[in-house]
DNA sequence: GAACCCATCATTTTT
DNA sequence: TGATGGGTTC
């Protein structure tokens, strides 16, 4: 096996019976599993039929997918690469029929959720400030994932008056589920397993088609897929998990890093193998995670090393407060910029998103493209969510949650206490809310509105129609144009307004090319991609951009700068679990805060604020014990304060007025920085709805020396600063620094390449 | 039925 | 700070 070291030849070669590959960050972790595919076929001549792959993410699985496909070859296609949810999709679409429910079920996502849960409160009359949405959806999982019926609940319940309660809404819920048609993201899994434990047929056909199974991220497995693994891997016992204890972040979510940590036990001929050399980072970068890992207990014992070069120390910056951290970081990746590295190769990783919008008004103000990675997913914005609401109704009239959505969307007058009555009505008479609506004569009180009603219950039936004769490129943009839903849009003539006409335009796009691509295209098919595929936002090539986004979802990307900022107590570790009374809560952090300092190959920015607003109020927080964590001959310490300050006096004695910020960072950075004037007055707010990269600050093609058309003395147009005069342009990296001194914005240095002016 | 105001409450997130 | 949701008012 070309390429591999001795461990890693190891694990790949190892195929009969249960294996844990330990693979610690950057250990080449991916490139085993696709090699141990590749052994399995062409070395020990098994079927790829029978081989099945499982990871946690779409990307995940595209990746392995793509792989796959170029190191084996022939057969490649037969060997199922999947998430556990589409998996279990394809297992119920052809069995689900046997636990009495239809095979073409709807999936609910968290929206549809909460709507079914709130709806659910309504019903049994519980106050939601007793009994929250998100708490009980929350309960509904756990419940789920250990197999807990709502009757089991409810015993265990027994005494407690809450639980019993949380019992009754878990039970309802689930009617209200099975009546829709639906099934929501645990019950994939939940009810995969059922269909196993009461049918061996369906299960025995699965373990023999899937004798070798290999799971990856099984630190991040639930309970419940815990089972579903066990259960596949009963019979042949080929069961290869893959993980990493010490990235074990999302406890929060389920992931039970026991599943993980108690492997051995649970498979007591188990084989480990380690993989614990590091050919992604500096030694300096893998011994300051190392150092900061150690502090963990109940962790599989094992040690990262790596072969590369010592590299530059770790630089920890304090800065004054969120806003000058934002600054600093931004010269800092100017600097690196001067040094020819281009934004693709940086990213800027925080602990919660609150703390993107301070570094992206700075972005913005000095013209550094960037890309916002996660936040509010794409299928989860408004005008989204309300078209897939009538392609869900339109598939599942029994979906009394689309259908609840939509009724009124946009305003065609059918309001609140026409929607109840009908509602109450179908309850009665345990008919769908769809039902009532095609029959709606028969229920009382509905006069006034029973016009508007048939219209729109003819509309439905139209495009039930239209959906039997099977285009759905057309079947959307009649949606669009018959409900009147964008031509509502187009009328308001708002920037919003226009953001999700875009959303809209895009959606159709991705139907188009489903579409097109698609063998059997087909709207349950079409729907189910979008429920389960929610990594959207393909990458706009051509821009050479920053990447921000969390450290939860940095795991698994790697990056040669990474600056994560924020490092401050309460903010990370995170004042939630300081105070939880987990024991567990600081550890996750800390392997949070692992997970984001081995996301770094060449260089690592820590930096932490002495004054950040937090949920509107002002704090002083004190530095991260992260940092203490690490080794001090590997961290170089920048700014003010040394050591963990007590946060008494962040200002120097100096008061500090609003005003007097840019003066402060002009003295301070004076020739580095790009900002010349004070600059409270330009901030740039997200508009409400936009979409969350703002398309504006997105610049697409990058200028060269060739594609500047002014020189010094010229008067250009900047995007955001208006009129200008160029004063000096130098050659910087790759491309020019210009200064420009502009009408009302005052003198301002930026790179050509990035700040898009135009000669006028 | 829609606009407006006030109170409340704030990790992390994929499927 | 800011988003969100409920209640109120027109």
């Amino acid at each position: 096996m070309a390429g591999l070291n001795p461990r890693q030849e190891e694990a790949c070669s190892y195929t009969e019976g249960p294996l844990l590959i330990l693979a610690g960050a950057g250990s080449g972790k991916t490139r085993v599993i696709t090699h141990r595919i590749a052994y399995l076929i062409s070395e020990k001549s098994v079927n790829p039929y029978n081989i099945l792959a499982i990871t946690f993410t779409n990307k995940a699985a595209g990746e392995m997918r793509e792989r796959v496909d170029a190191i084996v070859g022939f057969g490649a296609e037969s060997i199922w690469v999947s998430t556990f949810h589409s998996m279990c999709v394809r297992i119920l679409r052809r069995f689900h029929e046997r636990l009495g429910g239809k095979n073409s079920f709807t999936i609910y996502d968290a929206d549809d959720q909460k709507a079914a849960v709130k709806e659910v409160l309504r019903l049994l009359s519980f106050d939601e400030k007793q009994y929250p949405v998100r708490a009980m959806i929350a309960a509904i999982s756990k419940a789920k994932e250990s197999f807990l019926s709502p009757d089991e609940y409810d015993r265990q319940a027994a005494g407690n008056y809450r639980d019993q309660n949380v019992a009754k809404i878990y039970r309802e819920y689930q009617k209200r589920l099975r009546s829709n048609n639906a099934l929501d993201f645990d019950d994939l899994i939940c009810k995969t397993i059922d269909l196993f434990m009461q049918h061996p047929d369906v299960l025995e056909l699965y373990q023999e088609r899937f004798r070798y199974i290999m799971v990856d991220e099984y630190q991040d497995t639930n309970h419940a897929q815990f089972v579903l693994v066990k259960m596949l891997a009963a019979k042949y016992r080929n069961l290869c998990v893959v993980g990493d204890d010490d990235q074990s972040i999302y406890k929060f979510r389920g992931a039970n890093i026991y599943n993980i940590l108690n492997f051995e036990e649970e498979y007591p001929d188990a084989k480990v193998v380690k993989l614990e050399q590091n050919y992604r980072s500096t030694s300096n970068i893998l011994n300051a995670a190392n150092g900061v890992i150690a502090n963990n207990e109940g962790r599989k014992d094992k040690s990262l090393w790596t072969e590369n070069p010592e590299g530059e120390k770790v630089l920890f910056t304090r800065y004054e407060d969120d806003r000058g951290e934002a600054v600093g970081v931004c010269k800092k990746i100017f600097d690196l910029m001067k040094e020819g590295h281009t934004l693709s190769e940086m990213a800027v990783l925080y602990r919660t998103n609150a703390q993107s919008r301070v570094l992206e008004e700075q972005m913005i103000r000095e013209n550094i493209p960037y890309q916002l990675v996660g936040g509010t997913n794409f299928y989860a914005r408004r005008e989204i969510r309300d078209l897939v609401g009538y392609l869900k109704c339109i598939a599942n009239p029994a979906d009394d949650i689309s259908l609840g959505r939509i009724i009124n969307v946009p305003r065609r007058g059918i309001g609140d206490t026409t929607v109840t009555k009908m509602r109450d009505f179908a309850l009665e008479h345990g008919m769908s809310l769809y039902d009532v609506l095609l029959d709606a004569e028969q229920v009382p009180g509905l006069s006034r509105s029973m016009a508007k009603i048939s219209a729109f219950a003819e509309l439905m039936q139209g495009f039930r129609r239209e959906a039997e004769e099977g285009n759905l490129t057309i079947l959307y943009d009649d949606i669009l144009k018959k409900t009147g839903y964008r031509e509502e849009l187009e009328r308001e003539n708002t920037d919003e307004a226009r953001s999700r006409l875009e959303n809209l335009r895009e959606l159709g796009n991705k139907i188009s090319d489903y579409e097109l691509h698609a063998e059997h295209p087909s709207l349950t098919e079409l729907l189910e991609e979008i429920s389960l595929v929610a990594d959207t936002d393909e990458q706009e090539m051509g821009t050479d951009r920053l990447t921000m986004m969390t450290l939860h979802s940095a795991k698994g990307l790697e990056f040669p700068f990474v600056f994560m900022v924020g490092m401050e107590e309460r903010l990370f570790p995170s004042g939630m679990s300081l105070d939880s009374d987990d024991p567990d809560a600081e550890e996750e952090e800390r392997r949070l805060c692992y997970v984001g300092i081995t996301r770094a190959k060449e260089r690592l920015f820590m930096s932490a604020a002495s004054r950040r607003m937090v949920n509107g109020t002002i704090t002083y927080p004190e530095e991260s014990r992260f940092i203490d964590e690490i080794p001090k001959n590997l961290l170089r310490r920048e700014g003010r304060g040394e050591g963990r300050s007590s946060g008494n006096d962040p200002f120097g004695g100096r008061p500090l007025g609003r005003d007097s910020y840019g003066d402060r960072y002009y003295d301070e950075w004076q020739g580095t920085t790009f900002q010349k004037k004070a600059y409270g007055s330009d901030r740039n707010r997200r508009v409400p709805g936009a979409p969350v990269r703002p398309k504006a600050t997105i610049q697409k093609g990058i200028p060269t020396a060739a594609t500047i058309d002014y020189q010094v003395g010229d008067t250009v147009k900047h995007i955001k600063f208006g009129r200008g005069v160029v004063t000096e342009m130098v050659k910087g990296g790759s491309d020019y620094e210009v200064t420009v001194n502009f009408d009302t914005a005052g003198e301002k240095r930026m790179f050509a390449s990035l700040a898009k002016l135009r000669k006028v």
